[in-house]
DNA sequence: CTCCCGTCCTGTGGGC
DNA sequence: TGCCCACAGGACGGGA
């Protein structure tokens, strides 16, 4: 579940506590070897530079490592948390740190979908998506004709915004508060969305996100800032989670389907399909 | 290459 | 009341 402002709010609360750290070791604790959590043990001795975010991964580029372009990339998952607190469970990953307090940082993830992994030069071909990501929607260079470019799929628009492609950062709860925002139908095809929505589909990702990060995110059930506290859009969500209310605009009660596996929540009158022409 | 779908994982909660 | 199973979902990889 944690999207772009729930990242976010995490790597704001993540920078001023290890920025300048030197990790001292980097240890798996009941997570197998694999991908997911791979070359982890060669940030051990390097300083941490930043602490970084492209889309839902948080980046932080390495210096002193093996090698000098290495990167920590760590992906929250589902239920992903990072904390200074030691968890009584579901830790994953510990890291002890020298020049900073607290010097150990946790990392707990009950459903194991997360990740914590050094890529080394930044080379993100083990990192599909990471390496495909579109722009990121709240920094310059998401300007409407690269999101009318990247729009181009026939896949549902839903499903195409999920994939990063478009712009980085959303997820199942914000692209259902989107495409509400512009009563797109989520199983419209990407490419058949005409020029004008799509330029309200980019300021509409735009608005939802900023202020999402202005509420510190939306915490449905795991989610946690680094400080433990919780995100507050949940009150403004408009549709994500409200099936069988009414649709804040008409009052038509909200519908839940599937699209591409996920569930999704519109307002079938505001939100009308396009009709398929031939 | 593009698109679709299965898989991973485990706690929660809805239904019987 | 208690048990069981479906559900939640981001990324990835395989298959068409």
């Amino acid at each position: 579940m944690p999207e772009l402002p729930e990242v976010e709010t995490v790597r704001s609360e993540l920078a001023p506590w290890i920025t300048g750290a030197t990790i001292v070791r980097a240890r798996r604790v009941d997570a197998p070897a694999g991908p997911k959590y791979a070359h982890l043990s060669r940030c051990e001795g390097a300083l941490v530079r930043a602490v970084e975010r492209r889309g839902k991964f948080l980046v932080l580029p390495l210096v002193g490592s093996v090698g000098d372009r290495d990167e920590l990339v760590v992906h929250l998952g589902m239920t992903g948390v990072i904390t200074p607190e030691r968890p009584d469970s579901h830790v994953r990953v510990q890291l002890d740190l020298e020049g900073v307090e607290p010097k150990t940082l946790y990392f707990r993830d009950v459903r194991r979908f997360g990740r914590f992994l050094v890529a080394p030069d930044g080379d993100y071909s083990g990192l599909p998506t990471l390496k495909r990501m579109g722009p990121e929607p709240l920094g310059d260079g998401f300007g409407i004709d690269v999101f009318a470019d990247r729009m181009r799929s026939r896949a549902p628009v839903k499903s195409h915004l999920l994939s990063q492609v478009p712009v980085a950062g959303l997820g199942n709860i914000y692209v259902d508060e989107v495409l509400w925002q512009v009563r797109v139908h989520p199983q419209t095809r990407a490419c058949d969305v005409s020029r004008k929505k799509l330029a309200g589909m980019r300021d509409a990702i735009v608005s939802v996100l900023e202020a999402a990060v202005r509420a510190r995110g939306t915490t449905l059930s795991d989610y946690r800032t680094v400080s433990g506290g919780t995100g507050g859009y949940g009150h403004a969500l408009a549709a994500y989670g409200r099936h069988g209310q009414p649709c804040l605009r008409c009052e038509t009660l909200l519908k839940r389907i599937t699209v591409g596996q996920r569930s999704t929540h519109f307002c079938s009158r505001c939100q009308r399909r396009k009709k398929a022409t031939s």
